[in-house]
RNA sequence: CGCGGGGUAGAGCAGUUGGCAGCUCGCCAGGCCCAUAACCUGGAGGUCGCCGGUUCGAGUCCGGCCCCCGCAACCA
């Protein structure tokens, strides 16, 4: 019986194009979902566009155009990653589509119904030179930056709020009773110190008259629910909830709906997040509070990766130094690119990206590492005309039970490490027993083999972290006449 | 005393249970000449931020201090 496997990234906010710290994010939760599927588990992967609220409805505003087509352009964009990272999700939510929204009214109903949604006043500081709201860490001593001869003007508008408050003890307890619910173990720390600090209820509705691009509140025209409310929710409308879960309910009790088996059960959550580190608030206590008021289960483990800079600083548009996905790929391919944000960038902290960087890293372990190695056996094998008989399967033990130990640790850099290890130390065989001086074929076949080996094994347990180089590598290791092949990573 | 992360060779980093300080790039010397001018070996280069403590032994544990970087909520 195969394990079910459920797996999201956050939804990107499709105000501006997709850009390289969302590509960590997604290569990461690839590498996951292949490596669980190759274990032979049944896997859900999620992802998807976040596309409600006032930046995208501004925008579209700006440009003349209608928002939902505004919207569908960019999500298009992001759906575009798949192809350019070769990403195996299977799943793609819009927060616009009418499943999405009918699950995100229907969770509010539940949280209204166990008397977590209510009505208050709401004081937004509004700056009439900007005419914008203005939140305390846009303004500097309480005015605003760039109208500082201009005072505040506070409004006062109703708004729903959401009882985050009463939810304090609940998610303590959640942390403590789930050691690694939170990974790394520091990020745990830092959002149960959050938690512990006491939790203020916060606003899930705007005035559609403001503002109407968003879900309807049900059973009130005049607002629409604040994005993030509407957003989080995402991670089950993908799995069908509640509509299915409605009908399963009522027609076939004793099977589970697609929502219990990936999103789990109150017994055994199963959903595995991840998000970068500017989202822990929302992911790890937000939207868990948000689940247990709805009365569903709480997500089972939350990844927290860090952000990518640029030379050591922010990436930013007025620096110059965005690094665009699509561009890197292009240039360099998809392999290269996955490989260096799996291996250069730690899955935690945070990670540096630089073009000199990459390159540095490109030449050092795909050109003259894999690459060099591969075309080096596959030659010397070629020119003698020695054939082998190698196996796929069964794998080597000890090295795939060691990458399995850094992949249930999330230590993609480590994983790949070990897998380098194996390489170099093939380099090394060889030129210490310098098969090309020996006239015997035999003899220089005892040599080769277990180097070819070496190498297919390293190939298999590539996949999850290079599919398409540990294909071609497959591919042409498994021929009985290993042949000479363009080579996979020309030095740049 | 708000919270968290970091300070290890010229640069960038690894060091999970305390046991002779490692990796990649760069630099120097040698080897090889099968391979993508690639590969292999050796070398130079570090008071592991500072002070104190525990210990036979601390980068690693404990206490204090200094510096750098994020975050401080309804900015999606």
């Amino acid at each position: 019986m195969p394990d079910k496997f459920y797996i999201t990234t956050t939804l990107p906010y499709v105000n501006a194009k997709p850009h390289i710290g969302f590509a960590l994010e997604i290569v990461q939760a690839d590498v996951i979902a292949r490596w669980r599927r190759a274990r032979g588990d049944e896997v859900f992967f999620n992802t998807g566009t976040d596309e409600h609220g006032l930046k995208i409805w501004r925008k579209a505003q700006e440009l003349g155009m209608d928002t939902q087509a505004y919207a569908d352009e960019n999500a298009a964009r992001f759906d575009d990653l798949k192809r350019a990272l070769n990403l195996s999700y299977n799943a793609f939510i819009r927060t616009t589509e009418p499943r999405h929204v009918a699950a995100a009214q229907e969770f509010w109903q539940r949280c209204e119904q166990h008397g977590d949604i209510y009505k208050r006043n709401y004081k937004i500081k509004y700056c009439v030179g900007c005419e914008l709201e203005k939140t305390e860490s846009e303004l500097t001593d309480g005015i605003c930056p760039i109208h500082p001869n201009l005072e505040l003007e506070t409004i006062a508008e109703e708004n729903y709020f959401f009882k985050f408050s009463k939810y304090q003890k609940k998610l303590l307890e959640l942390y403590v009773k789930n050691s690694d619910f939170v990974l790394p173990k520091w990020r745990l720390k830092e959002i149960q110190n959050f938690v512990a600090g006491g939790l203020e209820d916060f606003s899930i509705s705007r005035l559609k008259a403001k503002m109407p691009w968003g879900v309807p509140v049900p059973g009130d025209d005049e607002h629409v629910m604040y994005v993030w409310f509407d957003a989080l929710i995402n991670y089950i409308s993908t799995l069908g909830w509640s509509v299915e879960t409605q009908n399963f309910a009522s027609l076939q009790k004793d099977k589970p709906s697609t929502f219990e088996k990936f999103w789990g059960t109150a017994k055994k959550p199963n959903a595995l997040q991840i998000a970068g580190k500017d989202n822990l608030r929302q992911q790890a206590a937000m939207w868990q509070a948000m689940l247990l008021s709805a009365g569903l289960p709480s997500s089972k483990q939350i990844l927290i990766h860090g952000f990518i800079n640029s030379g050591g600083q922010k990436m930013s548009k007025s620096l110059g130094n965005v690094v665009d996905p699509f561009e890197l790929v292009e240039k360099y391919g998809t392999d290269a690119v996955r490989y260096y944000l799996l291996a250069e960038i730690s899955p935690f902290e945070d990670g540096d990206f630089t073009i000199e960087k990459f390159i540095v890293r490109y030449n050092a372990d795909l050109a003259n590492g894999l690459g060099n190695l591969v075309s080096r056996v596959a030659t010397l094998l070629e020119k003698d005309a020695i054939t082998l008989t190698l196996t796929l399967s069964p794998r080597e033990r000890g090295l795939e039970e060691r990458i399995n130990k850094g992949m249930r640790a999330y230590q993609f850099n480590n994983a790949l490490k070990i897998l380098w290890d194996v390489l170099r130390a093939a380099d090394e065989t060889l030129s210490r027993q310098k098969p090309w001086e020996i006239k015997d074929l035999a003899g220089k076949k005892k040599i080769l083999e277990p180097v070819a080996q070496d190498i297919l094994n390293v190939a298999e347990l590539l996949q999850p972290f290079l599919p398409d180089t540990a294909e071609k590598i497959i591919k042409q290791f498994s021929a009985k006449q290993i042949k000479k092949s363009e080579g996979l990573f020309p030095r740049i």
